[in-house]
DNA sequence: CATCCACAGGAAAACGCGGTTG
DNA sequence: CAACCGCGTTTTCCTGTGGATG
């Protein structure tokens, strides 16, 4: 009785003890502005004008600024077509943009509406014009199907009837509809400006600079387009950007700015997404919560390592299974020497004996050799060709995963789910 | 220099497999 | 229901090749 009484006890303080550490250990004040989703509308809105209040995308918005002030003196700019990766922050910084442009225009007396449009998730002619709608007015339903598409055109021309100012619409990913674009555009371009009074300017967002060469010609040709361009943020953008969210997000007594140095520079190396900088902030703080309680370089470090290998996994978790068992049986042929060299020969006989044990049929050394160097394309092995002269001319394949994750594999083999 | 290894990697035929047509 | 088609995957067959070696 007496031990079970001591128990109980010391149970207690160990929660009491790890509860301390916890709170000691906080970084995180306000998780909400770590991630944009959760942030409601107007924060939103302040925390991007801080963003652009610090002179960053100062030379797009500039850009932006100059063609579109046409507005102002009532002419018609033509069609924007903005170029630039993913989180580059297209999207952030043209809501921002024309959100402040129709408080301009509206001193000036010039009327402007705009309407957002977002196709990331690919959508047909039909569910475009549908989104389309829903964005001029929240009143129209979303249809699945079973209406007319020139009901749905209809639709549109009516919302947009009796207003005479400019209307500015704004796609994003406008590269994502899926079986006919062309029409789509054509009736933007074409179509609409003429049933209807008020002037439209198109702004087209996407992140794939290859896209106008697969557009029609003739489609090009009549939406007048004129391009921007938006480089992925560099290292000093990105800083900026970081600084913002812990100012706002984290107890800053106990944020290195050498850590935020680090990211920035992870980052920018990496793609220049701001996203994946602030993801990676977040990874590094969490990681700091769970051990020393401070945001210095060593957890930067750790949290990409972390991440890197979550990435990694997730991608062997989606590969086929043949392209799984191409891996296991390179990185068994492998063992545990990391600076062994396979040939393909011998990839192939470690693979044929663990099809052998698996019962499955094995595939031919050619497409062996296909899946070899689509693992290496995908970083999960290395693997060049190098002649050895008179014993012949093969790939050298070596690992290029981390051991804990290599254990893993070969673990997850033994023990299917 | 010619040879020749042990594959790379291109081309085309063969194979599936869901969907469509007569 | 068989025959046929379209399309992606796999097999078969093939020619090509960098450079150590003789």
């Amino acid at each position: 009785m007496v031990r079970l009484a001591e128990i109980l006890e010391r149970t207690e303080s160990l929660i009491e003890r790890l509860h301390n550490t916890k709170r000691n250990n906080r970084i995180i004040l306000n998780p909400d502005y770590l991630d944009d989703e959760k942030l409601p509308e107007e924060e939103r809105t302040s925390v991007l004008r801080e963003i652009f209040n610090r002179n960053i995308r100062e030379k797009q918005l500039t850009r932006l600024a100059q063609h579109l002030t046409p507005i102002l003196d009532g002419c018609h700019p033509p069609s924007l077509m903005i170029f630039g990766p993913t989180g580059s922050g297209k999207t952030a910084t043209l809501l921002h943009f024309l959100s402040i442009f129709q408080k301009v225009s509206a001193k000036r007396g010039k009327l402007l509406r705009y309407a957002y449009i977002d196709l990331s998730s690919p959508k047909t002619y039909f569910s475009a014009l549908n989104e389309l709608a829903r964005s001029m007015d929240d009143s129209l339903r979303r249809y699945r199907k079973g209406i007319p598409v020139s009901l749905m055109q209809d639709r549109i021309v009516n919302c947009l009837l009796d207003f005479k100012g400019f209307f500015c619409l704004l796609i994003d990913e406008a590269d994502n509809i899926k079986p006919n674009a062309d029409e789509f555009l054509t009736f933007l371009g074409k179509t609409l400006p003429r049933k209807v009074n008020c002037r439209i300017v198109l702004i087209m967002l996407t992140n794939r600079l290859d896209w106008e060469k697969t557009m029609d010609p003739r489609i090009l040709s009549f939406l007048k387009k004129s391009d921007l361009i938006f480089e992925p943020y560099d290292a000093a953008d990105l800083l900026e950007i970081l600084k913002l969210r812990v100012e706002k997000a984290l107890d800053t007594d106990k944020v290195d700015q050498g850590a935020l140095n680090k990211i920035a520079a992870y980052a920018s190396h990496e793609t220049g997404d701001a996203r994946r900088a602030v993801e990676l902030l977040v990874k590094a703080v969490k990681v700091a919560e769970e051990t020393s309680g401070r945001l210095t370089e060593i957890e930067v470090d750790k949290a990409s390592m972390t991440l890197e290998i979550d990435k990694t996994e997730e991608l062997i978790k989606t590969l086929a299974s043949q392209q799984r068992l191409t891996l296991i049986s390179c990185y068994k042929a492998l063992g545990s020497n990391p600076k062994k060299k396979l040939s393909t020969g011998q990839v192939y006989q470690s693979y044929a004996s663990l099809c052998e044990s698996d019962g499955v049929r094995p595939l031919t050394q050619r497409r062996l050799s296909d899946m070899i160097s689509f693992l290496d394309l995908y970083g999960l092995i290395n693997a060049r060709v190098i002649s050895h002269g008179r014993y012949g001319k093969t790939r050298e394949i070596s690992g290029a995963l981390p051991f804990e994750l290599i254990n893993r594999l070969l673990e997850l083999k033994e023990h299917p789910s």
